[in-house]
DNA sequence: GACTTAATATACCGAACGGTATATTATGTT
DNA sequence: AACATAATATACCGTTCGGTATATTAAGTC
């Protein structure tokens, strides 16, 4: 039982190819292959393949959300809050670059697909928690009050649009984008 | 030769069934039992079934740069252009939701998926106009200049997850929403 | 009406799919 | 050393995959 080696490669070996071409054109052959071990393996340690990106998922965006919940914590200063949820985006995508593309991608997959349907309380996760601090803020700043559900997910695209653009190569995340963001979030494009 | 009928259905069949669970995830066969045909039938309109994805997004795509087109055009008012996109996209997803959900989950899907090669023309003509009307705003907005791909990036991010939110039945898309998201994307979420 | 071609169906192909029954090799326990 | 069980492999299951060879029907042309 010492060996759970063979059970991270096959995740490891199934993020790469879920992330490159997508879970459903995926076959689990290939998994395995990648892997260097056989089928028997891979469903001695998961249920099914379903059950391979839900243990895939559960690792991954584990690991997102372990850096962002403490980030997403109001405490009085809305912009400050906002660079560091977005510093702690940033600091994963880097370091866990295959890893949130493919949790983006699955984020805007078809929604009967088993991709959306495994992301979907990840995802929730993450809207409600950018929710709560737009609320707790409202209390500080009258006008923003009411519109939490907004803002969360316009914040959520304004970071998956800047993410986007590292993701295609089209610029770097520095913490000076981090403030320029926010910035940008906060007081428009002007100015 | 008059009946294309056949050649619509599977269209239209196509896209429902592709949106609801993504092209992978769907084989020809249900494609032709929903359409109410057979499996030659489909292929002596299409080559292959990738090629019923082309043809698919020839026809979507098609239909929603003939609405965004003739509104990406800077005329002198920032506001007033990006309020005519938003509107143009707003009108576009209410009339082709199907359509536009399936070309979202495409952009955002694994970029060495079928789905992703075939929609990325399409997405880079949509960036491309954006773009233009950033580089022709910075003539007089002198601010503006030399940020035109973060800046339609930035807008085509806001433009989704406003889409996002409706496509989540969370809003609706009226008219006062195109002047609230242009300003907010103008001027921050204060004031 | 004869002829051609477009449009459709029946029945099938080999390959890959997700998954498993069975057997074998490690590994940790007593 | 004996034993139990975890871990892995070989070889296979039925099903579905994308695609097609062949035949038939419908439609337009002369």
């Amino acid at each position: 039982m010492l060996s759970m080696d063979n059970r991270q490669r096959l995740l490891d070996c199934a993020l790469k190819l879920f992330n490159l071409r997508g879970y459903d054109a995926v076959g689990v052959r290939e998994v395995v292959e990648a892997a260097g071990v056989t089928k028997p393996t891979l469903y001695h340690y998961f249920d099914s393949k379903r059950g391979l990106l839900d243990a895939l998922l559960q690792r991954e965006a584990g690991r997102l959300l372990a850096e962002i919940v403490p980030c997403a914590v109001y405490q009085g200063d809305l912009v400050l809050t906002l660079e560091n949820i977005l510093r702690a985006y940033f600091s994963f995508v880097q370091t866990h670059t295959e890893c949130y593309r493919m949790q983006l991608g699955m984020y805007f997959s078809a929604p009967e697909s088993e991709g959306n349907q495994a992301i979907r309380p990840y995802a929730a996760i993450q809207h409600q928690l950018l929710e709560e601090v737009f609320i707790q803020a409202a209390e500080n700043h009258g006008n923003l009050r009411g519109r939490h559900a907004r803002y969360a997910a316009a914040y959520l695209g304004v970071i998956n649009a800047v993410i986007g653009l590292y993701l295609n190569e089209e610029l770097q995340l520095t913490d000076e984008l981090v403030y320029q963001t926010v910035h940008q979030f906060m007081h428009g494009i002007f100015s």
